[in-house]
DNA sequence: GAGCGTGTTGCATTCGAAGTCAATACTTCA
DNA sequence: TGAAGTATTGACTTCGAATGCAACACGCTC
């Protein structure tokens, strides 16, 4: 159908396609002619037309798992916005199971995408699948250990520290921990981070439960961490917001144990609802924002030079000093 | 690249073809060999190409605003999971601004969707844009009023209704609304049935304060009632959960107004936060999942036959009865 | 006015797979 | 064994736009 604009603008193929294209040699009266006869036409270039020719879909795959999780709905928010900047669209592939990730990939790969960004686990073989079609990839808040990639992560170690350490100074003693689960590999950082500065501060017998990064698996972790110790923890680090209010609520409503008079809690991610007059909480905010920026800007450059090697961004979070710890 | 396995496996390109297409004519035997070729040069077929010349590029627009509401991402999350099932892939446009949602349109259009999911408003103008190039559209829990056309809403008006006459029975007399933005169709639905049914209660003196569907206009929601009113309302209703939770926080820690003995707070859609022990709201929970199939149905049925006339789907929301408004 | 350079334009080809139609191979039954 | 029918396969064209290359037009200089 630039045929039809061609004929109707008494024009060529070619110029019509010239015409819709930024750079391209046209000169002034044609590009007004064929844009008057596109007008009257209702004429709109067939992007998957030009993909295939050009090699270049304009597409970038976002691979998110569970978007109810509070903190995925900001990224994927920001990151099409830095999408559109970068003149992207983003096809969506919301993972229900790691399972199926095979399936999905197949679908990527399919779809000729000019980048993908994973916020899901890849294993090792799922991304050479990827790479090797030179489809740049950059992981957000994940990595792999075995080798380097594109990722673009909050620092999980400094933040904890710093937390870990001011909550010490606050004179907390008795420490418990929610993960996250074990397949996190930014949660087990910052699992990792926490009890390394708890032992150099010379704090060994900390509790450690795991959950889901979901409301109840909070809930539940309080309630192991109190019934499995002689003494409840004064202060739980919890792996992210979502359990931290769980646990928050659990201690409050169920345990008797009043937040932050009795008991301490801190979360990670700085989610909309940790703000709420009811939880305040105290966590580290990832700054979303820049973190999308960065993983655009990233992939982005890996498509138009994919010679660059791969490279890890690390950004700062920032604490956020909400009332349900007693910092000071 | 469908050449070079045709190349290996010593035959034909429509071969290679046909053996990656579920109901066409091949062999058993040259199936085997040609995948056996395929697994061998990693080929995976080409969506773009194959979408040039079948007109169908599995590609579903999905069109929300902001996905930081809590309520979306639980819609898209669905709409995903649906898309699947019927082979389609789901091309993500936040909108950020009302403003830009002809830009949109107009990459919309480029990318030749099978069709259009809209949890944002689209003019009448909009709208025909889309379906002069025969693209269906479904509207989520959003529809025009001066025109037909598909839709899939929660049904506002009969949830409203009961839960209204429920606070209304359980003795409360003085009510409040904290409504939607007046762009909102549902929202105003809600809005006038709550009115409507209060009135035929004889309830006539029942002060409207407008919101913006977040927190905060919650909050100041519930401030802006108490301040302009005699005597603070017994109930409020909010236009959405949010809003309502940002209403109770600042009921009970801003205006000493403890939910519920003092204030009864009911909001509408069920998000997750909803059901947390803080809140335990009372509220019409929509159910989101079946929305997302019935848009998805809608939608292909009208892709398989664009004949079909348009057709509106109202599905009935649940009462959620939580600890938030005092209902007996 | 001839020669040269720059700027425009059109022709023909290309991207990768699907589908039409004709040719061929294989079955089956008399 | 042969005829008729069905199943399988291949050659060729098609989808819609981009681009290399050649042709042409125009402006400028000497």
């Amino acid at each position: 159908t630039s045929y039809d604009v061609a004929r109707l603008a008494g024009v060529s193929q070619s110029a019509v396609s010239r015409c819709f294209q930024p750079g391209a040699s046209a000169s002034e009266k044609l590009r007004v002619r064929v844009r008057r006869a596109a007008a009257e036409l209702g004429y709109t270039p067939n992007a998957i037309a030009r993909s295939l020719i050009t090699r270049r879909s304009n597409l970038i795959a976002v691979l998110i798992s569970n978007l109810t999780n509070l903190y995925y709905p900001e990224v994927l928010s920001e990151l099409s916005a830095h999408a559109t900047i970068h003149d992207e669209r983003i096809l969506l592939f919301a993972v229900p199971q790691e399972s199926d990730i095979d399936n999905t990939l197949d679908q990527v790969l399919r779809y000729q995408v000019d980048g993908v960004v994973s916020a899901v686990r890849l294993s090792a073989a799922q991304l050479e699948a990827i790479e090797s079609r030179h489809i740049p990839v950059v992981f957000f808040n994940r990595y792999l250990r075995d080798r380097p990639v594109n990722s673009v992560c909050c620092d999980q170690v400094d933040g904890a520290r710093a937390l870990v350490t001011r909550l010490f100074n606050a004179g907390h003693r008795r420490f418990g921990v929610i993960a996250g689960p074990k397949d996190s590999v930014v949660g087990e950082e910052r699992l990792r981070a926490t009890v390394e500065t708890l032992h150099e501060l010379g704090i060994r017998d900390t509790r450690i439960v795991r959950g889901s990064y979901d409301y109840e698996s909070g809930a539940r972790g309080i309630h192991e961490l109190v019934k499995t110790s002689r003494r409840p923890p004064q202060v739980v680090v919890c792996g992210n917001d979502v359990m931290a209010i769980g646990c928050m609520d659990a201690a409050r409503f169920e345990l008797n144990l009043p937040v932050p008079e009795k008991l301490s809690v801190v979360g990670f991610d700085g989610v909309g609802p940790s703000t709420w007059a009811s939880y305040q909480l105290t966590t580290i905010r990832q700054p979303i924002h820049r973190m999308a920026e960065a993983a655009l800007t990233l992939l982005m450059d890996r498509v138009a030079n994919p010679k660059l090697p791969a490279e890890k961004r690390v950004l700062a979070g920032q604490i956020v000093e909400g009332t349900s710890a007693r910092l000071a």
